[in-house]
RNA sequence: CACCCCGUAGCUCAACUGGCUAGAGUAGCGGUCUUUUAAACCGCGGGUUAUGGGUUCGAGUCCCAUCGGGGUAACCA
């Protein structure tokens, strides 16, 4: 069942046809002119940059004027009735212009009735830029239509008679006129002029129907004190249906613009290191490189199993046994957990190998790559997060697991055994299981009393053997891995490792983990012979980081949800509404 | 899977302790008008209250089930 609303928009549809108009054509609109090219704020920037150049009314006297017409929304009209203040500032006075400036001797009251033209510089006057933009319409009184591209938006005009509509004829322009929708696009070819109110407008010469919208956006309206009315605000809506949510909510389009530039910001410091972007496999035969559940599926023609990658670590290290000293990837990993605000089936990962490198050396990179994150994605090394300023400028705060725990606690756990471990656990109330490891057990207390102290940027560093088969064997403390974890505000935001490259240790790993599979750790390691033969090969000494870029996203976009950071997050299927079956006459 | 909250017009929200024909604004339609601006003014349409049952003289409101969303918890990054 269509709505009354949709009905009246095919109805116009129709009625676009009618008139002899193609509502969806196919040849392209050139366009010269983005709508963030030259806006309203510039406006008032080059108002008062030129009033300062005026000599004869004085600093004090420039500045009176500026804001005079600031809160007069422009409307000089206002300023020239307001005798008492022409007077107070000198307005009468003839104004002497710095000898660089190039304009015929005037008073400044003479002068103020240009000014809004001459502000717009190269568009402004009837010798302006001739303009060509296309869009959407987002706001129509009438004469008046808001047009929004994807930069922004701009207001244009259409005066009754002195605009041309292509592909229709003389006289038909009223019926035309009462057939533009909200959400229509239309192309358009004008010049700028800015209106009593001082808002920089298109006086539009020729318009272009460019595609016609059939459902109703649900349009957000904002008044002048910036309270919003209608905000599309329904998460379900939202995420379901982003491309709406994207047209009508502009601070969910610069999420995503951040989130581009945050991942831009990585890929040309590595490049810039000689490091190489690579592609690893999604459908892995092992799902290896993690501890996690993943996606099972099938591939016919081979008939195997197949699973969706939890990592690509693995694949990665194979990549450095091959000879490259620098591989990173951007990727998708699919694990088949839970979802919260933190966890989507799929999210995004960067992991990054470096040859002859080690965790120390990455914990300086990681310090140096977020600082100039911050500052690229937000204009600074401090970010508001959560209510909390998280200072992203290193170096960070470094803690070996054991001392946080230390630190937190007051226990000293660093030499003690199972037994003496699951003792701390229950004296926390930590629920347990035989399954539990060593160093899965020292996880729970750090995750339970120490993960959620971590606000500011913080590396624990050197983790117990058992929790950790992929990294190399401390250099100097016995039972430990060299690997660090980056928190901040309480999260995990990444993970590295001096990599193991030992090909007997590792195998040694890999079946501690089948035995830890065996007391029914469904997450545990599962064993990977190729890999294996790779670093019997021989890999070099090398460092490996993961970042979450979802979460380092939440962090510089200070959005507390995974969803919000994500164009499409992992959702329930939508109910289908049965079409009702047409009943045969 | 467990617990709590929510689902009313295209959108944002009302509707008292269960009680009159479920109301506003916006969007839409018909006018007037416009260098206007969440335009304004006059008039008019728009609803199986998520879905299916039940209790009741009477249900948007109470009960049960289902679907969807949010939160907490668990798992995990």
């Amino acid at each position: 069942m269509l709505s009354e609303q949709e009905i009246v928009r095919r109805e116009s549809l129709q009625a676009i046809r009618d008139l002899g108009i193609n509502p969806f054509p196919a040849e392209k609109f050139e366009v010269n002119f983005k709508t963030t090219d030259f806006t309203t704020a510039d406006l008032h920037k080059n108002m008062e940059a030129d009033i300062e150049k005026i000599k004869g009314i004085g600093k004090v006297g420039a500045a009176k004027v500026v804001e005079f017409l600031a809160k007069n929304r422009f409307k000089v009209d206002n300023v020239l009735a307001d005798e008492e203040f022409m007077k107070s500032v000198g307005l009468t006075e003839t104004i002497e212009w710095d000898s660089g400036v190039d304009r015929p001797s005037t008073t400044l009251a003479e002068y103020i009735p240009t000014l809004r033209t001459d502000f717009l510089g190269d568009y402004g006057g009837d010798d302006g830029k001739e303009l060509l933009f296309a869009g959407r319409i987002m706001e129509n009184r009438t004469s008046f239509l808001n047009i929004q591209d994807a930069y922004g938006r701009v207001q244009i005009y259409l005066k009754k008679k002195e605009f041309v509509i292509e592909g229709l004829e003389e006289g038909a322009e009223k019926l035309f006129q009462k057939q533009l929708h909200l959400g229509d696009y239309l192309g358009l070819r004008g010049k700028m002029f800015v209106t009593q109110t001082g808002e920089v407008t298109v006086k539009v010469s020729h318009l272009k129907f460019l595609a016609k919208s059939l459902r109703n956006l649900p349009i957000v309206k904002k008044d002048k004190d910036g309270n919003v009315y209608d905000a599309f605000t329904d998460p379900e809506l939202r995420y379901r249906q982003r491309y709406v949510d994207l047209t009508v909510n502009p601070h969910v389009k610069e999420i995503f613009l951040k989130r581009v530039k945050l991942m831009n910001v990585m890929r040309n410091y590595f490049n810039d290191q000689g490091w190489l972007e690579v592609e690893t496999p999604i459908l892995q035969p092992i799902h290896g490189g993690a501890a996690a559940r993943p996606f099972k599926t099938h591939h016919n023609t081979l008939d195997m199993p197949l699973y969706m990658r939890i990592a690509n670590e693995l694949y990665l290290k194979r990549l450095i046994v091959g000879g490259f000293d620098g591989v990173y990837e951007f990727g998708k990993m699919f694990r088949n957990e839970g979802m919260d605000r933190t966890h989507n089936p799929e999210f995004t990962a960067m992991e990054i190998y470096v040859a002859y490198k080690d965790y120390i050396w990455m914990m300086e990179m990681v310090e140096t790559l977020l600082e100039k994150i911050a500052q690229e994605v937000t204009g600074s090394t401090t970010v508001g997060y959560d209510g909390k300023e998280i200072n992203f400028a290193g170096p960070y705060l470094r803690m070996t697991m054991f001392e946080s725990i230390k630190k937190y606690t007051d226990i000293d756990v660093s030499k003690m055994n199972e037994e003496e471990l699951r003792g701390v656990c229950k004296q926390f109330h930590i629920e347990v299981d035989n399954s539990m490891g060593k160093g899965k057990l020292i996880d729970e207390i750090f995750g339970e009393k120490v993960e959620a102290n971590l606000i500011q940027p913080t590396y624990i560093t050197d983790y117990p053997i058992e929790m950790t088969p992929l990294a190399k064997k401390h250099r100097t403390s016995e039972g430990l891995v060299e690997r660090f974890e980056l928190f901040i505000n309480g999260k995990e935001i990444a993970n590295a490792y001096s990599e193991l490259n030992d090909p007997i240790d590792q195998r040694g790993r890999f079946e501690d983990q089948l035995e830890l599979a065996k007391r029914g750790d469904d997450e545990a390691m599962v064993l990977d012979e190729d890999f294996l033969r790779a670093l019997e090969y021989g890999m070099p000494p090398t460092s490996g980081l993961g970042i979450g870029i979802d979460r380092l996203t939440m962090m510089m976009t200070n959005q507390k949800s995974i969803q919000e950071v994500l164009f499409f997050p992992q959702m329930k299927a939508e109910t289908v509404v049965e079409k009702e079956e047409e009943t045969t006459e």
